[in-house]
DNA sequence: TTGCAATGAGAATGAGCATTCTCTATTGTG
DNA sequence: CACAATAGAGAATGCTCATTCTCATTGCAA
């Protein structure tokens, strides 16, 4: 019972840190965040931060594995609920992009971010980062009907093209528009490959 | 002669400068390079730097203006190489990205990245980023032959985003997988829109 | 030549920041 | 109650810069 409040604590501790290096992070970038505004975000000592997490790039590697887990739940789950409206499920994906882009503090893909910042990562973030990515395909190819599977091997990959090129794109023009154009796009694959 | 060799010389410097600080931005991103990196690289007095570029936002500024006249530059002519062999226009623009992501030092495109790089980046910047993938739309627009012109007004915005997204997936990944698939789709979708 | 304005080289300034350290308070245990 | 380990608050350390400043030098004009 004591082994597991401590548990609790710390997993609170933990959780609270993640959460404010999420906001902060993907708000304002890595390099422009210091460790003790995380500190006043978590509300924890900064010797508590440092003993939770031993260094910055260690807790960016942790905000970096613990927001894929967010996002790809986020992202799942959004696209199977336009999936039970009757969207698509590859056609969906682009729907839950158009919601997340419309929220507010939008600023593209947290992980494509990180990779320009070459000064504060790594090659095990690049790695997370990819991994992301891997995944991001891989759900796709499942969402792909066994039909579209049969007729190209490549589609998975050109959405998965289509949303990341979404992604930057509306988010240095600040518009959905080019997610529109995205979805126009792979509804013509989806055609064809069908 | 005098105010004319006088101008030759600040282009020269200009030149060089510009120059450096390419290869630094783009290499190690803008917030890694110091702008003594710059005087080293180019090769001038910091005085001179801050003479021709009052502030580092000033000469980022600058150097992007001048990155996106080399890129369109280097983007449509080497289109205009696989045009003259017999590929079809849009088509022949994921051939020029295969070469570029094939050349060493590859990392992207350095508008998004700079883009990410928020800590270094103003709203003058961002303008001239979105100036520069507006541009490369207009330059896509005008690729299209009358007869996908006339069938999708979105097609061109889609090849954009296409190409974004094979030039960050391709960064990411290390690979020119994404530029393949992207290219796949790409080509069927000119099959419908023609 | 003589002096003025610009230049180079690089030191000094002032911030920001990751990480560590100090000092005090607290807490659980015997 | 005393002890020892632990935690908090935040000061201190040791960087890395952007930007400015100093000073000795140089080039040019009259």
């Amino acid at each position: 019972m004591t082994h597991d409040s401590t548990q609790t604590i710390t997993q609170t501790i933990e959780r609270r840190i993640l959460d404010a290096a999420d906001s902060l992070f993907y708000a304002r970038g890595i390099a422009a965040v210091g460790m003790a505004d995380v500190r006043d975000a978590a509300g924890v000592s900064l010797r508590r931060l440092y003993v939770t997490y031993p260094s910055k790039r260690e807790l960016v590697a942790a905000w970096l594995k613990d927001r894929h887990l967010r996002w790809m739940a986020w992202f799942t789950a959004t696209v199977d609920a336009h999936v039970a409206t009757g969207a698509a499920p590859l056609l969906a994906t682009f729907d839950a992009l158009d919601e997340w882009m419309l929220s507010p503090g939008y600023r593209g893909c947290a992980f494509l971010n990180a990779i320009a910042e070459t000064t504060e990562i790594d090659d095990s973030h690049r790695a997370i980062v990819a991994d992301h990515k891997r995944s991001l395909i891989d759900h796709l190819a499942r969402l792909a009907t066994p039909k579209n599977d049969r007729s190209a091997v490549w589609l998975p990959e050109a959405i998965a093209v289509l949303i990341d090129g979404a992604i930057v794109q509306s988010a240095v023009f600040n518009t959905n528009a080019p997610i529109t154009a995205a979805r126009h796009a792979a509804a013509q694959l989806l055609e064809i490959t069908q």
